[in-house]
DNA sequence: AACAGCCAAATGTTCGAAATTCCAGCGCCT
DNA sequence: AGGCGCTGGAATTTCGAACATTTGGCTGTT
């Protein structure tokens, strides 16, 4: 184990500070912590065994990414979800993002092709989650679809755009892991998202401008409408039953 | 005693650290602080009279918001300027805010037409800086423009698109504001801008989008031809004659 | 029983100092 | 001369404790 130059070097030039950010914000997109959940010192201090200035400095980021809420002397919540807030994001997100596809269409080279394609590789050889606690396979998979997904927009040379599509994609993928906390995706729909991923990639490298963004448009409205059913389902099950996932 | 709940509250509930955050940002902005100027502890603690602790809390909060770079055990900077950034910079906001304009003309309502009117009469009313020195009568006047750009869009209905637009709005002001040092404006340039605002009010309370959007569109553009041609100038000269600002 | 006011515990905020890390200058070796 | 390593000083990072504010409960009154 001692290989990495890279490894070893961000342990160096990185302080607590930022691991924490990393960490927590992880964690946070996750949905290992739950929305209006207040985040108390103390009780941060001891999971993540890190001192309290750190942790302040993490959570005022954090704060900033408007992944956790603040108000002066009252402390740091994680940052509600709400179905507004789930259109308005998607809407946009769907909009950035066909935007930024459409700029890397224009412009990727054939290394981008050729990471399109190994990033959907590795997303089709991912295996899905099967039951609710599988948290490893779950963060693989979500990581591998990430980087597919980021790597269609990547030869996009907006770095803001890439930073805006960056921020609400991981905005998304948080309502997509606290509400579909069951593997409640039937088979069809499990299909056809792997279509969409194929089919996406496909016209990209064709560069079919219009096709791709078409079908990336669907796929993400396919995924609003599967979080919003659950969380609507959710929103049952909480308010007739309580069944608080922790905490 | 206790009257008053309101100012009473604010001054309360707020902490030195938002406090600081606000303020750190209002100066970088208004280009107090030089792009690539290291912001060293003891220096901020001495000019803004408060400890270290609130300092990295603001700090962190700028990291997140870009405009502050941060590099483990070497402290905060503030962010650079580039003419890449500045293009991409205006390119996006140029798009996001015409978008915000749109839905906002499709939504906006009697009160939103008149608080258009209200803050463009303040911004005609307001005077031009004549000088550089003359930081009052700037802030003024850019805090009127700025909050007639954005009652153009405060009628859209999406909190993220907004908070977007705030923010590349933000960023493209410090630009501005650093760049335009000396009131380099002939009064035609200024007359063609009132002109614009004029016109993107109209069009706009008379719920004309594309004419409103095309305004919009190119009263960005001309501002950034301006800066850029500044940002060039001022290029030329650091490279010739070694004018530190500070530093 | 309901409610205002007050007290104490918990929590958040800020400071000062210790520990760690970077950086520039200097001497030394090749 | 040029490169290398050391060392002293400066800056950052982190911790622990002091300070301030909120919160929840208790008491006494109506």
């Amino acid at each position: 184990m001692s290989l990495p130059h890279a490894a070893a070097r961000e342990d160096d030039a990185s302080t607590l500070g930022v691991e924490i950010y990393s960490r927590l914000r992880r964690d946070l997109i996750a949905g290992h912590l739950q929305p209006g959940e207040r985040l108390r010192f103390r009780q941060l201090s001891a999971s993540y065994g890190v001192g309290i200035a750190p942790l302040r400095e993490a959570l005022s980021r954090l704060v900033s990414d408007q992944l956790v809420r603040f108000e002066g002397h009252r402390g740091y919540t994680v940052a509600p979800l709400s179905m507004a807030d789930l259109y308005d994001l998607c809407a946009l997100r769907t909009d950035l993002s066909c935007k930024a596809l459409r700029q890397s269409i224009e412009r990727g080279d054939d290394d981008w092709e050729a990471e399109i394609l190994a990033a959907l590789h590795r997303l089709e050889r991912s295996p899905l989650p099967q039951s609710v606690g599988e948290r490893k396979v779950s963060d693989e998979w979500e990581q591998r679809h990430e980087r597919f997904h980021f790597s269609l927009i990547s030869a996009c040379d907006s770095p803001r755009l890439l930073h805006f599509c960056g921020a609400l994609s991981d905005h998304f993928q948080r309502y997509r892991r606290a509400v579909i906390v069951v593997t409640s995706a039937s088979e069809e729909l499990l299909q056809r998202v792997r279509e969409q991923h194929r089919a996406v990639a496909e016209a990209t490298i064709a560069r079919d401008a219009d096709r791709a963004t078409q079908i990336l448009a669907e796929h993400f409205q396919g995924s609003v409408e599967v979080v919003a059913r659950n969380y609507e389902a959710i929103s049952r099950d909480l308010a007739s039953g309580p069944v608080p996932v922790r905490g």
